[in-house]
DNA sequence: GCCAACGTTGGC
DNA sequence: GCCAACGTTGGC
């Protein structure tokens, strides 16, 4: 895998309410409901087949799996009033190994993403290295 | 269940 | 435009 100049991405959901498997299992869903600007841009700079490591929060407190942008931004249906953006993900690659929360705060190369620095941003930029570090750790290859 | 961190709201 | 009050998120 080499950097190619696209933008890579984290995204959070609670498992109980939307997990991983529930993606895999659809195939496809829309990333909407996020009511938070800094959140809503970095949906909106989302390109197509970009890809988002997707973390489980609140339960599981780790990096399980790998999404792809299948539709870039468009106005979130779920917003009765306001301007809010949604995207559409599709399952792309499950993790060979969840990455815990724990070891990501612990990595010294982690250190600057907002999962750490930021716990409540739920849509979030990742830099190519942190992207392949978080791969490396879930001891997966696209 | 608690609470810290953060964002938003609204009075002034 | 400031800031106190409030609500929400999310780790612990």
């Amino acid at each position: 895998m080499e950097n190619n100049g696209k933008s890579y991405w984290l995204v959070k959901s609670e498992p109980d309410t939307f997990s991983f498997d529930d993606l895999v299992r659809d195939k496809l869903t829309r990333w909407d409901g996020v009511r938070n600007y800094q959140a809503r841009n970095n949906l909106r700079a989302m390109q197509l087949d970009e890809l988002c490591l997707f973390y489980h929060s609140n339960i599981g407190l780790e990096v399980v799996g790998v999404a792809r942008v299948v539709r870039t931004h468009y106005p979130d249906p779920t917003a009765e009033k306001g301007d809010w953006s949604c995207v559409d993900l599709a399952p792309y690659k499950t993790f060979e190994r969840p990455v815990p929360l724990t070891e990501i705060k612990s990595h010294p190369d982690l250190q600057n993403i907002a999962l750490v620095r930021n716990g409540r941003l739920s849509v979030m930029p990742l830099t190519f290295d942190e992207f392949s570090t978080l791969l490396q750790l879930g001891e997966t290859q696209l």
